[in-house]
DNA sequence: CCTCCAGAATGTACGTTGTACACGAGACTA
DNA sequence: TAGTCTCGTGTACAACGTACATTCTGGAGG
């Protein structure tokens, strides 16, 4: 149906052979992830990166990373990676989703740019498919289905409660809105005064603990739909 | 904290008393709505909303909205009147929230550049503060806590998976990567090849069955944290 | 050693974006 | 009718991604 031609990704395009001298592809990738951790998403450009490697144009990069998008598609692949997702499946359901969410929420956290960035890109890196993979292994195990639903209910989960908690970042940081008094003074402007007495005993719950809730309440609602004396099921293995 | 003096917010800048053949605040935003719901997120440009509303320049919009910020900020706020409120919460709570969850859903799905965009501005415009209000009245009438938590939990809910939903659009349109046997070019390549097997019986559900799993599960888990035998709680009322 | 050339980095340039600034035309007030 | 305020315009700039042509360089063949 779409009638232009198919735009290229990155994982179509290996890193060429090296000579001496030349840059990486992982020395790039690196560089842009460190400059993400400082400057955030748009501090990111193609410039910056190529200054950080010392490198006087930012041209010298395409050469390795195709495009912006292709060195952004790299760093989500590369700090996936710092994901702890086992071999295999344990004994628990619950606590194998909830260890790799887990994992998950605490990457993002070490890189915040990675809940902004991955919406835009096409989950394709081999890191990101396996830890997609374990998840679709532990669902089909406890025979929970529709496992693949299960697995974007719980990414989705994650990475939009990490952008959640950015945005509050970000307006205290942008606009100087931190306190309870200070959201007070919007919503009374505004909007239904009402709203006052309950941002008074807002939650003093910090970002872990709501991201915590959150993910309980989800795990319970799969639970809850498991269908009864199923208790596994069994694979095919294939060759 | 912040060292630098905090951004100006579109809610701080009333709209110019209008003269005789003036634009008005309410079209641009209407132009820009339009824009955005046919062109997309990378089609809204005020050079655009300015051609779209047959003037010549974009810097005439500035002295209505600000800036780009401001506009996106009233656009999103406009749009999220579309959702239905309630005036006052009814019987059964997860109708309550089900119901405004739902219309928010089919109002994103109307202006899918809604979800692309709201995470990246605070969340002051008065329709939304409404929106929330009511949620968090219905959550405190049933007594569930922390209920602040709660909404973010069902906002981020919603949002997270209108974005999710896009990107698989995207993908379509984008990249040609629609069918299942796409995804498994892909999956072969890069990852564990296991992946193919669940690929295969990919979920038919719907977008919008895919939704409401997610929704019920969420509201299950918050119904499981209600305290027992807690029924309600009124508020004290307020001048 | 020198010569040569592919591979690597550079410099220049273009189109697009948001938006600052100064100007001029039109409409309301006096 | 004269003056002032409001509003739309035109020009301009910095920063972005990146296409293209050019220059540099390091290692192989003689």
């Amino acid at each position: 149906m779409p009638s232009t031609s198919p735009e290229r990704l990155i994982w179509h395009h290996p890193e060429p052979p090296g000579r001496k001298h030349a840059l990486t592809r992982a020395e790039i990738v690196r560089a842009g992830i460190a400059l993400a951790d400082t400057e955030g998403v748009s501090g990111l450009t193609m410039r910056a990166v190529a200054g950080a490697l010392g490198v006087s144009t930012p041209m010298s990069l395409y050469r390795y990373v195709l495009n912006k998008d292709g060195l952004v598609d790299l760093m989500l692949d590369e700090v996936s990676d710092e994901v702890d997702v086992p071999a295999e499946p344990g004994d628990d359901w619950r606590d194998d989703l909830r260890g790799v969410a887990s994992s998950l929420w605490r990457m993002i956290g070490r890189h915040r740019w990675y809940a902004e960035l991955v919406d835009s890109r096409p989950p394709f890196g081999p890191t990101t498919m396996r830890r997609a993979a374990f998840m679709l292994a532990v669902l089909d195990n406890a025979g929970l289905t529709p496992a693949v639903t299960y697995v974007s209910l719980l990414d989705n989960y994650v990475t939009g409660t990490a952008m959640s908690v950015s945005r509050e970042i970000a307006m205290l940081e942008r606009f100087g809105i931190g306190t309870t008094q200070d959201l007070q003074a919007y919503a009374g402007e505004m909007a239904n005064d009402s709203l006052d007495s309950w941002l008074q005993d807002m939650p003093p719950l910090t970002a872990d603990a709501r991201f915590e809730l959150g993910l309980d309440c989800l795990l319970d609602g799969i639970a809850a739909r498991r269908p009864v004396g199923r208790r596994s099921r069994s694979r095919p293995s294939r060759g």
